[in-house]
DNA sequence: TTGTAAGCGTTATCAC
DNA sequence: GTGATAACGCTTACAA
């Protein structure tokens, strides 16, 4: 490989003048410049990163901490990610944890020894008190996921009232037995909490009271969902409705359903979360809580990208909207 | 950031017993070994990549080329190579073209600079001439695309086959008037090539011409497959049978094709291509052409890290095999 | 077994 | 406007 040296002998100026050219120094006098562009150009010279890296502070990695690339959600926000970073220069590390908390401690570590500049996490693996260290090693951006203090910028949905619309929906159409079907835990903290309470909020507004039994955690793929299906179709008391914690979860119920002879909406309705292409193939189609993937990866993206030219940015708590989209599941 | 020499004064020793820790050296005094220990716990050190990767020639990082993360396809193939990666002590960077050439090219400069070690590449937009001069820089495997010359190792499935096997499904369930619906092009290269070849072929021992109005190009998206449709429902005489080449497209075309009022697969078969988790909740159930994709990207994976070890590993094409899988829309 | 010193490719500081 | 030179943090001869 050619280098910055290589590139001085060949166009007869020092390496100063070189890292001046590549780094668009003002003062030079044109006809230098235009030498070490020819000599680079000649010697197909392209910058050594680990040494730029090493001598100073140029960014240009940003890495996307996700559970589950695999999981549509996520790789349509890493896709949304990825083009505002490369748009401005970036390279993106994708990070999968695999919901490991080992594995999000090695990526946290990218930050520490500056292999990437800032971290985007769509998921958090760690207790905050864990990971909230790593911000002394460079912008941490929480996009999805979230916690209650605002140690840094977080970009979310109000999942809470993503879940309250749709149980309500629900509640509408005249169901009163909902059970309540999530990826995560039934539990008191962060996106958990919000979409319980929206469930249950809407539960108590219409006088109805929660069966613990219809509450399934842990769901998260279309195997889970046909299994959580099973389930439904032991019980003695059926839930009418289930609001499910994503699309995936939603087409596993639907075909399981489907297959037991139960039809959907008539016997079992069913409530996505997502709005993933699947949504729109399922017969019957899903009815699902639209979020903004695209708009919380951009958004995530350019903040992060502000935190590292100006370090000094506020953070600040960035909530984008969600939509029920009814189509014919519900 | 605490470094090598920060840990060197803790422990009182000099930073070369320091990185000889590091690095494993067999023959240090197991006191001054735990000294070092302690001080980088103590200290919270971790080894800054860009030097050593100045320095030396620590291989750590491997990048993977996709088209476009959202496609399931790419996805669970970047999965399935992360994994391999991550157990290895590899980070993955995922590099997505948009099928955009300047975005391959730059991709490629990773390894020269040195920010890769190895590429994993599972879509080629550049010719082959273009990319192979990068080969000089380290290790790029080809998994999923292929090119004639056997520059590099090449993953691949039998794509012939693949087709082959699909369209005489068709065939044998009655079918001459058979579409066929791609996401490349009908021409002479790489994947395009074989899946035409098998195409042709399977209509040729049937004795059945091709007819050049049902060949569909350059159709990737449910929403394309959607367009596919409409065009076919404008023919006069219309195919009994579409084979696709991805369950995306497949997924739309049934879409079109159930709201158009047509059955299927009793008006028209479809087949796609893939088996993504898509093709089973589709009603009905897609058949199609089950690609191995986890065993490519773990045989591809493993190669390149193979290709880091020992660096005159043979370039050898690797064939895994395809499999039918008939469900209820052929 | 341990330490000294040179150097990887770049950029910042200072001098001219 | 341009050029020496010293770092950045690490590994590896070479010496001891």
């Amino acid at each position: 490989m050619a280098t910055i040296i290589d590139v001085a002998r060949l166009a007869g100026v020092s390496k100063t003048t070189v890292s001046r050219v590549i780094n668009n120094y003002p003062h030079i006098s044109a006809d230098k410049k235009k030498q070490v562009l020819n000599a680079m150009e000649e010697l197909g010279f392209t910058p050594n990163l680990s040494a730029r890296r090493l001598r100073g502070q140029v960014a240009t990695t940003i890495a996307v901490v996700v559970p589950k690339i695999v999981n549509p959600f996520f790789s349509y926000l890493v896709d949304a990610i990825e083009q505002v970073g490369y748009k401005n220069g970036y390279q993106t590390l994708i990070c999968q944890t695999n919901e490991d908390k080992e594995k999000e401690l090695a990526y946290l570590n990218l930050l520490k020894t500056k292999q990437a500049d800032g971290i985007i996490m769509t998921s958090i693996e760690n207790d905050w008190e864990t990971i909230k260290p790593y911000i002394e090693y460079g912008p941490i951006v929480l996009c999805n996921e979230y916690v209650s203090r605002v140690d840094v910028p977080m970009i979310r949905v109000d999942q809470y009232q993503g879940t309250y619309v749709g149980v309500k929906h629900l509640i509408e159409q005249g169901h009163r037995k909902i059970a309540y079907c999530t990826g995560g835990l039934f539990t008191e903290f962060g996106k958990d909490k919000d979409r319980n309470h929206g469930y249950q909020r809407a539960l108590e507004e219409a006088g109805i009271a929660v069966n613990p039994n219809w509450i399934l955690v842990d769901k998260h793929t279309i195997e889970d969902g046909k299994l959580v299906m099973r389930q439904l179709l032991e019980m003695k008391d059926r839930p009418t409705a289930v609001f499910t914690g994503s699309d995936e979860i939603a087409s596993g119920l639907m075909m399981a359903a489907k297959q037991a002879g139960l039809s959907v909406p008539g016997d079992l309705a069913i409530l996505g979360f997502d709005d993933q292409p699947i949504a729109e193939v399922l017969e019957p189609a899903l009815s699902t809580i639209r979020q903004p993937i695209e708009q919380m990866g951009r958004k995530a993206g350019e903040i992060l990208l502000a935190m590292l030219e100006q370090a000094d940015l506020e953070p600040a708590v960035y909530e984008l909207p969600v939509e029920l989209i009814v189509r014919k599941s519900t």
